[in-house]
DNA sequence: CGACTTTGTGACATTTCGATACAAGCTACA
DNA sequence: TGTAGCTTGTATCGAAATGTCACAAAGTCG
């Protein structure tokens, strides 16, 4: 028990999270192992182990109850509670982001949408008001703001990022396909659809 | 040399890919494994070892020719050529998809576009006109798609995956946030970006 | 020519993962 | 109540993958 908590632990909890979490809209209360084994191809005994290696969640005979699950796994996670977001970009991606709720369902508020378009600052975006790039510092400052997340086009994402990493904050999630340069205390996570379908390819042709 | 491929390989691969994608992108012509590491978090020996198991790509001293290595990687994924792809939902989320070229830039064919509004049908995304759901079957045999992409409301996903399978599709995509049942032969990938948050978060504080 | 960079590769310790096995605990149902 | 059937929690063992150090060979640059 108290296992350590290493990079490949973690990236598995993440995905039993994912999981766990469609289980739950779908009605589920409780879930095995041998069921999330099947959504996420891992072992079993191995689903078994990364959790019962923080505690004893699961009932025998049972299996995992899910809020229960998603709650403990949040904790081991330290990403329980909430954490604010600012979403660059109110383009399509942009506003299929603010409004799908994805991000609410972990956990994140969607603080502000900001754009350069003065057709779209002042529009209404899910239940936000785009605002002016310009004001990018004002509100990280003031709203305690910890993630980026860039829907803007290539060109402009580097620009972007050099702001954000001013204005103080480290995690970047980054849909746009620039190449992003930033100090090595901020962590920057590009989203890559394609590269994950070529992988699921290769998966598929295995 | 001549390395089994398995599927930690082809996972590092991919990431790869990635990289080398995007600095194609802003006009590099070379990197090498150091520079492909800071943007990977793979050790540079892991790399040259993931590399040379396949060939002797780089030129030492310089490092990799990203043309070169671009087309290695997927002559060794085997996912070279351009492979077509069927687009379901044409909201935001699907319009953002289809005007996007992240997955043009990985030898994706969108081959077609779906939605079941009537005022969505016949629209035109990108350069495609959008057609109407029922075309599905029919689309699929003629223009020879081999993975659908799901950008539909999460009510909705299973449907077009039974739908998919029944038409012989054996490769999905999904962005909804439903939990879908396929045949074991089907590969079901669905894309969580606030989970990969999640992680990313985990992976700062750590 | 000489300094420097980077690949390709070997060797080895460490960590991680997969597979198997099984007792203990829970449910369901007769 | 009692028995059959699941599923968890956990141990053990071998196989596989990974990180680290080291270094020669091959290229670039001044």
């Amino acid at each position: 028990m108290a296992d350590q908590l290493t990079l490949g632990v973690a990236a598995r909890l993440s995905r039993y999270l994912q999981v766990l979490t469609q289980a739950k809209k779908m009605g589920k209360t409780s879930i095995s192992s041998q069921a999330i084994s099947e959504y996420t191809n891992v072992n079993p005994t191995q689903i078994r182990r990364d959790l019962s290696g923080f505690g004893k969640f699961g009932k025998r005979g049972v299996g995992y109850d899910i809020d229960t699950l998603i709650a403990q796994i949040r904790k081991i996670l330290r990403t329980s509670g909430q954490h604010n977001i600012a979403l660059f970009g109110a383009g399509n991606l942009g506003q299929a982001i603010a409004t799908s709720g994805v991000f609410a369902d972990h956990g994140f508020r969607i603080s502000a949408i900001f754009d350069v378009d003065p057709d779209k600052v002042g529009q209404l975006v899910g239940d936000l008001v785009v605002r002016h790039y310009s004001e990018l510092p004002h509100v990280v400052a003031n709203e305690g703001i910890m993630v980026g997340v860039l829907a803007v086009p290539g060109k402009g994402a580097q620009q972007v990022a050099d702001d954000l990493v001013a204005a103080g904050v480290k995690i970047i999630f980054n849909y746009s396909d620039a190449l992003l340069s930033v100090p090595s205390d901020v962590t920057v996570h590009t989203s890559s659809p394609a590269v994950e379908l070529l992988y699921a390819l290769y998966f598929y042709l295995t």
